[in-house]
RNA sequence: GCGCCUGUAGCUCAGUUGGAUAGAGCAUCAGAUUUCUAAUCUGAGGGCCGCAAGUUCGAGUCUUGCCAGGCGCGCCA
């Protein structure tokens, strides 16, 4: 007799009988064409598969017979002991129901992993590498920085669950016109108080920080810059308000719970001559060229619409000819995945990031991501607020991180598809009323902990059971539903870091939480009459409060003992 | 004009990458607490999935063409 075949995950499970079913058709028959899938209603089992319907007129069957037949081949393997039954149902489908042996296995092994549950090695190690936020440090993170720092920091962590080696990277541009408007707009406001007429640069940033960037320096420094040549003035203001400003920057990230394991400096990149190298590199490829007097990428050999200047005809690079050497340096440093989270605006930039990478390496561009972060449109109460980092009017990450706060902000952001616009009600967001789903899915961890602290108090000196010895026999629907809740949290982790979509795991954690509140409000937990199920359940809620603190971590968000 | 994104309930959005009867929250209405946290739960109403063709056993999902909205198309960043 052979041995039964049991599983603790359910990944596992599927891919193993994918396998089994493959070696019993023959050799007809791909792994990849037998898919399995969640039905829409439970009562239609708990996963299910198409194939027969799929490849039915393939082996000249009705579809309806062959899953019969496929029924049988099934319910006599070694697989049949991790299910309860085994249907077929509607034109061709084939429903499996999950047995109590397989359920109790899952939850035990939920129990044994702890912390790691919905890790996998599905990267096995490979280098993947997003870069994000990168904003000029020459004023502070907007609320549209705020979304792409939550978004790109959920998905290192989610990529790092599923086995990748992760390098979160800040590219900072602390070289180049905008830094100098910086610094001219520092000096004028400083030239003005100390009682100069001074003309304010016409892209000046005329933000309030500006005025107290200058007053600071009026009061370390007083009228020292005042004799100064004004370019070499202005050097100066650049360098020190950048270094301020990025400060403050790093700060706010940091308090954002955002990570960021390496911060790209794009003056260095000139200082080392990497840029110069990088052009001429291209010029000896001949896929740049002079006309006009500027220096020319012909992106066009590489399906751009039109080629792109590199160096102006006054001398100057553009961002593009920074950003060659840069993602020359992410390939060089042996990332096989590159990813950017950029704004919509920088839409049109792609198919020239594309081109510098390929004129590196043929796959270039096969392992770039660029991923569009859509902008946020930010409101109080009915009034849209409009903003503008140059007119100094926005809502900065600091603002949101005070009146929003931390777990509020990272969970609403991670909560919908990167690439689709986002309302952002400031006052609605603030109110921490009910409406606001991250208060739904953290009293979940809140009653939990209550329910365990009682426990605690009421039965604490009573032996507890070893985990192998629980009595699954006293399990109830309403248990097997909840344990069926917690076996889908790999596989949306997976998916979840495959598709670079975040609001996958909100979503689960959403629906989990609905699952237990229902499962709480219907089910006794703590039952002196029957400690055998009470300790079952103990085991139960535990590990839902594990898993809703994992999701929340990922998302960035805390998981409070008490709310 | 070209390109990208979006269009699903009154509102905000999901829809597991082509599956079975399209879901949730808010709002509206009706209920639940001698009980572990009511920031909760149970139920009801609410739909031309922008429109129209196509692909096939099967389409909210894929293709094409329209319609509407947003954004981008510089020797700006």
């Amino acid at each position: 007799m052979q041995k039964l075949k049991k599983y603790n995950v359910l990944p596992d499970l599927i891919q193993d009988l994918k396998i089994f079913l493959v070696e019993s058709l023959g050799d007809d028959v791909l792994i990849d064409d037998i898919e399995f899938l969640r039905p829409s209603d439970e009562v239609m089992g708990d996963i299910s598969t198409n194939f027969a319907l799929k490849k039915a007129s393939k082996f000249k069957k009705k579809p309806r017979d062959f899953a019969q037949e496929l029924k049988l081949i099934v319910e006599k393997s070694t697989f049949s002991v991790n299910f309860n039954k085994i249907e077929t149902a509607g034109p061709g489908f084939l429903n499996f129901y999950f047995s109590d042996l397989f359920i109790s296995n899952g939850l035990q092994y939920i129990k044994n992993v702890d912390k790691a549950y919905g890790s996998s090695n599905i990267g096995n190690g490979k280098n993947i590498i997003f870069e994000f936020v990168s904003a000029n440090p020459t004023g502070p993170l907007t609320i549209a920085h705020a979304r792409q720092a939550a978004v790109g920091d959920t998905l290192c962590r989610i990529y790092k669950k599923i086995g990748y080696h992760v390098c979160a990277e800040y590219y900072l541009n602390d070289r180049g016109v905008q830094i100098y408007n910086l610094g001219h707009s520092v000096y004028s406001r400083y030239m003005e108080k100390c009682g100069f007429k001074a003309d304010f640069p016409e892209n000046g940033y005329k933000g309030e920080y500006i005025v107290d960037l200058a007053e600071s320096i009026f009061q370390d420094e007083n009228k020292k810059y005042v004799d100064w040549e004004k370019e070499k003035a202005i050097s100066a203001f650049s360098d020190k308000a950048y270094h301020v400003i990025f400060d403050e920057i790093k700060n706010d990230i940091k308090e954002f719970n955002v990570h960021f394991d390496t911060w790209f400096s794009e003056r260095k990149l000139e200082e080392e001559g990497r840029i110069e190298n990088a052009l001429k590199d291209l010029q000896d490829k001949k896929i740049a060229y002079e006309k006009d007097g500027a220096l020319w990428f012909r992106t066009t050999d590489f399906g751009d619409d039109k080629d792109r200047v590199l160096v102006k005809s006054d001398g100057s690079t553009t961002y593009l000819a920074s950003d060659i050497p840069y993602h020359w340096d992410k390939l060089k440093r042996g990332f096989g995945k590159l990813v950017n989270l950029v704004g919509p605006d920088h839409h049109g930039y792609i198919s020239r990031l594309k081109a510098a990478v390929d004129a590196y390496d043929e796959k270039g561009s096969e392992k770039l991501k660029v991923l569009i972060v859509q902008l946020v449109t930010l409101y109080r109460g009915k009034t849209q607020v409009r903003m503008s980092t140059r007119l100094g009017e926005f809502i900065s990450l600091r603002e949101l991180i005070d009146e929003v706060g931390i777990d509020a902000a990272r969970y609403y952001f991670a909560r919908r598809k990167p690439e689709s616009l986002l309302d952002f009600d400031i006052e609605l967001a603030k109110q921490q009323t009910p409406d606001n789903p991250v208060f739904y899915v953290q009293y979940v961890y809140a009653r939990i902990a209550s329910i365990l602290r009682k426990y605690k108090e009421q039965f604490g000196n009573r032996k507890i059971n070893p985990y192998g010895d629980l009595n699954w026999n006293s399990m109830e629907n309403g248990d097997r539903s909840l344990i069926k809740s917690l076996l889908r949290f790999p596989d949306t982790v997976k998916g979840a870091a495959l598709n670079f979509e975040p609001q996958r795991i909100t979503l689960y954690l959403e629906n989990l939480a609905a699952v237990f509140h229902s499962y709480y409000n219907k089910n006794k937990i703590l039952d002196p009459d029957n400690t055998e199920k009470m300790d079952m359940r103990i085991h139960i809620i535990k590990s839902v409060a594990l898993i809703i603190k994992n999701g929340l971590e990922i998302v960035g968000a805390g998981a409070p003992e008490k709310m």
